[in-house]
RNA sequence: GGGCGUGUAGCAUAGCCUGGAUAAUGCACUGGCCUCCUAAGCCAGGGACCGCGGGUUCGAAUCCUGCCGCGCCCGCCA
């Protein structure tokens, strides 16, 4: 409806200026109505010109009901109430603004000014197993991607897998205890947490291994080549899991977007050099760190630092950080810099990017966003863990979904078999999980519930799915070709179709308004109410039973809703299948 | 102790940026609706002192402030 404001702003100002109401004092009281029930698109509040014009909001409202009537003949009908203009879209204006959609892939939406933004997301670790954390991550972030992308930006995946510190020293030992032959293997390694807690385990009792896991560490920070060679193995094995993983869940990130710690290693002394030219560096204890001072204090009120540079010469994350943002803003030339991570890391986001802006690594043009989000929790309201008090293995969680669909759609439609409803599980139980942690406010917490997500009712999945599915039906039935459409005039007749045409109406700014806060969870809320519209629509209004002009109208209407839906299914990453 | 965040029907959430009319949605609950395009649906109904108290305003869930509850973070892990 901003389409509408726009349009109604410039045809109101004569008649509103007449009145004696001065050009730029009620242009921005114009805004969508907040009062329900269809009683208005739009409405203008007239109480805060009611000292100046020394007059009550209510004869105010009606005065300039009156008086804008006419110049809005077409577009809308204008009403007052309460002290409020309302103006009603008339249906020749939706149905002209619905028309100018037919035709339309993106549905209105515009592209915007390219910027070049890296995203980072994801980011599992070599040789662990991928957990409900990195699901958030993976799934928030591949639906930033996909609505960038959209909206005309150039996006650099990246993926930055923890694979260099450390841990390595004694994961390649451990490596090499079981035999490097057995682990590279077809077999490859089939309990990431198992390995990693038998190499810990060792480390932690055996002295001999865990004095020779200190010394592979130095032979891998010193690039020998039979160590690094080792290492890569394990990244290999790694990265062929994440990317299985990946693929079950439907996201972006490929091979290449694979962008490790240990890519950035080459970058860290010149972090150091360059934070220390800049005089920012101070010593402490041995170590080198900086110090931002303002409100980063520790817990006995002494200045705390930003670690660059440990004490015995190893590197932490901060300054892993600073090197990505070196060379995401040097080499790549980014402008903006996303990072999808959950919330706990928000000081040390704020931290390393003041460090960044002071030292000169970014300045003005460069936007810097902790894309954050919260935890996972489980029904309980404590932090999802398995049966055994365990983290819970992702790909386990993805199965159980598929699982869990699959069955669905035995009780539902046993009419669908084979590899088509092999298919449709997949779809209906990835999207589900995916949907159910984009649908709420990312900075929350959320709960995750198999049978609210999957329960086919209510905001979820598999009732946007089931909305498309039926279109689909429809049109499989009415032997009409959905590309066919783009001479249909929209005839809207019903309160139904002229509450689906608003939806419809609304899909752009919709995604405009998702993309402007990385909220994806603004869409989720759009694409429910298109599906419930479209749901009252189809009880009511019956498609194919109409005279020509209507039923393609109504088919017109259907192929938009379906294109909404799976349009706006697609920006979040999950698919929408044509029978379920 | 300091910092950050959060609190909306039984449950789960949207709305808060940018203040407006009777606080929106889903689940659950109650009652209706399949000779008709997928009832995995639709319609109707009940259910909320928007954590508590102040303040600003013609008007506060929304802005400011003080409390209370909960969560997270606070130097050599990432």
């Amino acid at each position: 409806m901003r389409d509408l404001v726009s349009e109604a702003i410039p045809r109101m100002a004569n008649p509103i200026h007449s009145l004696g109401i001065e050009e730029g004092s009620w242009e921005e009281l114009v805004g969508p109505s907040t009062v329900g029930g269809g009683m208005a698109d739009v409405a203008m509040p007239c109480h805060s010109l009611s000292p100046i014009m020394k007059k009550s909001p209510s004869e105010i409202a009606d005065n300039i009901a009156s008086a804008v009537s006419d110049s809005l003949e077409g577009i809308a009908t204008v009403s007052s109430l309460n002290g409020f203009v309302n103006l009603s879209a008339t249906d020749t204006w939706l149905s002209s603004k619905v028309e100018s959609l037919i035709g339309d892939p993106r549905m209105g939406v515009l592209l915007e000014d390219s910027r070049t933004i890296a995203v980072d997301y994801s980011a599992p670790n070599v040789a662990k197993e991928m957990h409900v954390g990195h699901l958030r991550s993976t799934v928030i972030g591949d639906a930033i991607v996909r609505m960038l992308e959209f909206k005309g930006h150039r996006v650099i995946k990246e993926n930055h897998v923890g694979d260099w510190g450390t841990p390595f020293g004694m994961l390649i030992e451990h490596l090499l205890d079981l035999g490097e032959s057995e682990v590279a293997g077809e077999k490859g390694i089939s309990d990431f947490d198992h390995f990693y807690k038998q190499a810990r385990q060792k480390f932690d009792e055996d002295q001999d291994f865990a004095e020779r896991s200190r010394s592979r560490v130095v032979k891998l920070q010193s690039e020998d080549n039979e160590t690094l060679r080792l290492w890569q193995i394990l990244v290999d094995i790694s990265t062929r899991y994440f990317n299985e993983v990946y693929s079950m869940l439907g996201v972006l990130l490929t091979d290449d977007d694979l962008m490790g710690e240990s890519a950035y290693r080459h970058i860290l002394p010149i972090v150091v050099d360059r934070l220390s030219e800049c005089g920012m560096l101070d010593n402490s204890d041995g170590a080198e760190v900086v110090f931002l001072g303002g409100k980063w204090v520790n817990r006995e009120g002494d200045p705390f630092p930003v670690m660059i540079r440990k004490a015995d010469g190893g590197y932490n994350y901060s300054t892993s950080d600073l090197a990505c943002i070196i060379d995401r803003v040097e080499r790549l030339g980014c402008d903006d810099l996303l990072y999808v991570v959950g919330t706990p890391q928000k000081q040390h986001f704020e931290m390393v990017f003041e460090v960044a802006s002071n030292a000169g690594f970014i300045d003005q043009s460069n936007r810097t966003i902790h894309v954050n989000f919260g935890s996972v929790l489980d029904s309980g309201g404590q932090m999802l863990k398995s049966r055994k008090g365990q983290n819970v293995k992702l790909v386990d969680l993805l199965r159980e979904a598929i699982v869990r669909a699959d069955s669905s759609i035995s009780e539902k439609n046993p009419e669908l078999t084979g590899s088509e409803r092999e298919e449709a599980a997949k779809m209906i139980g990835i999207g589900a999980v995916k949907y159910s942690d984009l649908s709420s406010d990312r900075t929350k917490d959320y709960v995750f519930e198999w049978d609210r997500m999957l329960s086919f009712e209510g905001n979820t999945a598999p009732y946007l799915q089931y909305s498309h599915a039926r279109i689909c039906s429809i049109f499989s039935r009415s032997g009409v070709s959905r590309n066919s459409l783009t001479d249909s005039r929209i005839i809207l007749t019903t309160p139904e179709e002229r509450a689906l045409a608003r939806e419809l109406l609304g899909f752009s700014q919709a995604v405009d308004y998702s993309i402007e806060g990385l909220y994806p969870h603004r869409l989720c809320t759009h694409l429910h109410s298109v599906s419930s519209s479209f749901a009252s629509f189809y009880e009511v209004c019956h498609v194919l039973d109409g005279d020509d002009a209507v039923k393609s109208s109504r088919l017109a209407l259907c192929d938009m809703t379906a294109r909404s839906l799976s349009l706006g299914l697609g920006l979040l990453g999950i698919e929408t299948p044509e029978r379920m």
